[in-house]
RNA sequence: GGCCUGGUAGUUCAGUUGGUUAGAACGCUAGCCUGUCACGCUAGAGGUCGUGGGUUCGAGCCCCAUUCAGGUCGCCA
């Protein structure tokens, strides 16, 4: 047996050998990547974790072995053994790292064979991402994808340790919760020993967290699995895991170094790229007036400007109605854009999106000014928009006039789109930054009552309580979001350690004292019997590793990826189970739901 | 739930105003070939054009429905 062993057990993975080991006899072990047939001289890709090594089959070198490495085909696994060898300065290929060596074949041994796979193992493929998907342990072969989740592996190693060192201890929550039926849509579990009740898979570890500083753990970190069920887009998944945190005796600043110098020393460790720290700090109403958006892609300029002022009383009605409405008019310069009509009116119809009616334009033509809208306004008026536009030759200038969310979503998102095709955006570049003073309440149309933009656990900050009953949407949070090139990283806060307060910030969305004590009354249980002032953040770590490794989706740094419909294709899960499982969970399904 | 885009060979795609036998590249199969690395050359196999219905003398193409996939708005405390 430890001959049969020693036959296939290789001395190392490819990327291990190189010129110093010309003359070594070693063995390989891997997949074919690509044969090229000569004739009496057979070339092998084979491919390992690591890279990639040519082997050469010569018939007057392996003889008997010559007839198996003639019946190689992609994907087979083999073990060679050979002799390390220098190759001519002619046939050196500079594209592989193992380019200057190859392995000159003395004994072939095929492991196991493949059928011709469903699509080529490059990482070139252009191919749907349902067959990537249904073949996963195949698509998982192709370098990028490994590379993909090395990276991540080495991430979340560095983050732990850094973690580690600055005193955290990492601790398990659990991931069947009770269900709190505010914010996202939880994964139902069936409880078979208790009919009719339901368990939630954890959308996060927040409460538990929490209760983790009443109990004095000063310092928590998880590498957190979550669940939420909605709707999926390329950076979301119904499962994803968080770098989450939360610590005692400490305040905003404390959090936010923490969590700057997390992701420099990781950046520094697996990317070798030093990140300059502190991040800029905007607070959410700078953010929104500039840029539209509390995650602001600040990699490129094209920021927004407040006209009101102007429109107010311009002449133009849509203008001046939106102004009178409590809304804004605001525009943004795509400065020397040049852009065709076919091109201004594709934005238009970009932002019906995000329910703007209309957009207005102003194109600064060599011709001539043109616009649908000034023949509206008099010509102070106007030229006072172009001044305060900054217009000049070559600009085209659009605008939004609406309520205010309205006039923030669509420019906000023009903004990034302009950038997309005016290529304004430098990729390398990672624009961290933090986002403070969040809103602690909106009001929510649907429930017709005020709910939490964060988390109700979240703390107003103190100069706004004042407000908390007379006019809660002037309340800011002690809540902060982590921000990368537009992406939301990471959110967090200080939370309410004090139960008076949180009873004031549970009636303020609504809750009667009955109701919050009957939904989280182990948490303000807990509260009474002497809580720590604490706050934490979590970092999403799926979208990290994606913006990090410059993936064009989250499921390209997640081995096993749901799709959009939140299926598993290689497993066909979610599935019908057997009626036994049903009735020992007490369900019963509608009848049209049965078949 | 709404909107947009797409589904043609194993894969990626092309397919004209609706008209005879639906093409290309790669892959696959067989043969030849001792320095290839996108190997080359020769020959070959491979298609219910997502599904169902309709219009038409005739549908890959037009119409309706449906399904799957990707993106997006809503949603994501």
């Amino acid at each position: 047996m430890a001959g049969e062993l020693s036959y296939w057990k290789r001395t190392g993975r490819c990327l291990d050998y190189s010129e110093k080991n010309v003359g070594e006899e070693i063995v390989l072990t891997g997949w074919v990547d690509n044969r090229r047939n000569l004739g009496g001289l057979i070339f092998v890709w084979l491919r390992d974790r690591s890279g990639i090594m040519q082997i050469v089959f010569d018939e007057k070198d392996i003889h008997e072995g010559f007839a198996d490495a003639e019946s190689l085909r992609n994907e087979f696994v083999i073990s060679v053994k050979g002799i390390v060898s220098l190759r001519d300065e002619a046939n050196v290929n500079s594209a592989l790292p193992t380019g200057k060596i190859e392995v000159i074949a003395k004994e072939l041994k095929i492991i196991s064979k493949s059928n011709t796979p469903p699509f080529e193992i490059e990482d070139d493929v252009n191919v749907r991402e349902e067959l990537r998907l249904k073949y996963r342990y195949l698509d998982l072969r192709r370098p990028v994808l490994q590379r993909n989740l090395i990276l991540r592996s080495r991430m979340a190693n560095s983050m732990r340790r850094f973690l580690e060192e600055e005193g955290f201890i990492e601790i398990e929550t659990p991931v069947l919760q009770k269900s709190t039926p505010e914010g996202a849509r939880e994964y139902l579990v069936p409880s078979r020993i208790k009919p009719g009740s339901f368990y939630s898979l954890a959308q996060s570890p927040q409460v538990f967290k929490q209760l983790l500083m009443v109990a004095g753990m000063d310092r928590y970190y998880q590498l957190a699995k979550c669940f939420r069920d909605e709707d999926l887009r390329i950076d979301r998944q119904p499962e994803f895991t968080q770098v989450d945190m939360e610590l005692s005796f400490i305040d905003e600043d404390d959090i936010i170094d923490i969590n700057e110098r997390l992701l420099h020393h990781m950046m520094k460790e697996v990317f070798n790229e030093e990140i300059p720290i502190p991040f800029p700090r905007l607070t959410y109403r700078e953010a929104m007036d500039r840029f539209g958006s509390d995650k602001p892609d600040t990699r490129f300029g094209l920021e927004l400007t407040d006209i009101s002022d102007i429109a107010k009383d311009c002449g133009f009605k849509v203008f001046e109605d939106a102004v009178a409405g409590g809304g804004s008019v605001r525009g943004i310069n795509a400065k020397g854009s040049h852009l065709s009509r076919k091109e201004i009116d594709a934005m238009g119809i970009f932002v019906k999106t995000y329910g703007a009616k209309g957009l207005a334009w102003i194109n600064m033509r060599e011709e001539g000014v043109n616009s649908p809208v000034a023949k509206f306004m008099d010509e102070a008026h106007f030229n006072a928009i172009l001044e305060k536009m900054g217009a000049e030759t070559g600009d085209v200038i659009f605008f939004v006039a609406d309520k205010n969310k309205v006039v923030f979503d669509s420019l906000g998102a023009l903004r990034c789109e302009l950038a997309r095709k005016l290529s304004l955006i430098d990729p390398d570049r990672k624009d961290f930054l933090w986002i403070t003073e969040f809103p602690m309440f909106e009001y929510d149309d649907d429930s017709e009552r005020y709910v939490a933009v964060h988390h109700p656990f979240t703390s107003p900050m103190l100069e706004d309580l004042e407000y908390l009953e007379s006019n809660p949407e002037l309340v800011r949070a002690r809540a902060y979001d982590v921000v990368l090139n537009g992406f939301e990283l990471g959110g967090g806060s200080i939370r309410i350690h004090d139960s008076d307060l949180q009873q004031r910030v549970f009636r303020a969305i609504g809750f009667s004292d009955e109701e919050a004590w009957r939904r989280f009354g182990f948490l303000m249980g807990a509260f009474k019997y002497g809580t720590p002032p604490h706050g934490g953040l979590a970092i999403g770590f799926d979208r990290l590793v994606m913006l990090l490794t410059k993936s064009a989706n989250i499921r390209d740094v997640i081995a096993f990826p749901k799709n959009q419909n939140a299926v598993d294709l290689m497993t066909e899960a979610p599935a019908e189970v057997d009626p036994s499982q049903l009735e020992d969970l007490h369900i019963m399904l509608k009848p049209d739901e049965k078949e």
